[in-house]
DNA sequence: GTGACCACCTGGCCGC
DNA sequence: TGCGGCCAGGTGGTCA
């Protein structure tokens, strides 16, 4: 499940192959993957788009094409591979890209849950996911006073509240799971309740643990890895994530699995107490 | 405004 | 071996 560091490894591996090269047409095979506008409107207008950059957002890919945005979410298992045009298209490829260069860009995706958006540059403001959505890790406007403002109407799980991509973007299940280990607190225990000390550990820690997991290129879990199968190294520093029973690295206590707002959690009974 | 729950999806795993 | 049920989980929508 790509988060915030393993979308910033897929968008500099597709940078590497695709500044400058011009999309001669899309296929969509599988129309839901594309959210706005129809799919013929997307395969109509992103005909003849050269692709100037590549940036991330959250979770967000973001292809800049001369007069549109191409907005890509791979939620749980989308990725893109490069193939040649006679390799026969797989089961679960749904967009294809075909560049001037004769390479395709394909979009994969096992569970068919990623999105696409093609937004004129104009619109950014008004239709993109990016309304409502919260600050990255490395923000300097990330602060106490700001976790403070957000979490203080939060009765709910702290581990429910990191997931919560309208206050910071890019954390997902794994990545929270790390954080709150990282800063000792339970993952049950309410966001309002939070001391300064505590929102202080979350923000130097979730900086760290992204800045760590993108330098490994990500987490390769169960069903992720980035373009053309690349594999990310992160997941051999996972501290609790996917450890039920085993022991920890910090106290030798086992590891505990939960389930907090229906996600799966690892966290160390002795190193994040409930208190 | 907030929080709980569900749908979207498919493959892997487990128990029977 | 085959089948059914559960689980994985990011996000948006609905409802109380």
């Amino acid at each position: 499940m790509p988060e915030l560091p393993e979308v910033e490894t897929v968008k500099n591996s597709l940078k590497n192959r695709l500044l400058g090269k011009r999309i001669l047409s899309v296929k969509v095979v599988y129309s839901n993957i594309i959210e706005f506008p129809s799919v013929s409107e997307f395969e109509r207008k992103i005909k003849g788009q050269t692709i100037r950059d590549m940036n991330r957002y959250g979770k967000w890919i973001i292809f800049v094409l001369d007069d549109y945005y191409l907005l890509s979410h791979l939620r749980m298992e989308g990725k893109y591979f490069f193939k040649n045009k006679d390799e026969a298209m797989l089961k679960h490829e749904h967009v294809v890209f075909f560049l001037d260069d004769g390479i395709e860009l394909r979009y994969h995706d096992v569970r068919k849950f990623g999105k696409m958006l093609l937004i004129p540059h104009s619109d950014i403001k008004k239709y993109g996911p990016f309304l409502k959505m919260g600050l990255e890790p490395w923000d300097d406007r990330l602060d106490v006073t700001y976790l403070k403002d957000k979490f203080c109407r939060k009765n709910i799980p702290i581990k429910s509240v990191l997931l919560d991509q309208s206050i910071i973007v890019g954390i997902g299940n794994i990545y929270a799971d790390e954080i709150l280990f990282l800063s000792g607190i339970h993952p049950l225990k309410k966001a309002s309740c939070l001391s300064f000390e505590e929102l202080d550990f979350i923000i130097s820690n979730t900086k760290k643990v992204m800045d760590e997991a993108i330098k490994k290129g990500g987490t390769t879990i169960r069903s992720y890895t980035s373009v053309n199968g690349v594999h990310g190294l992160f997941q051999q520093e996972l501290l609790v994530h996917g450890r039920d029973r085993k022991k920890c690295f910090k106290c030798g206590h086992f590891i505990e699995k939960i389930r907090v707002g229906g996600r799966g959690t690892y966290f160390c009974p002795s190193c994040q107490k409930f208190d």
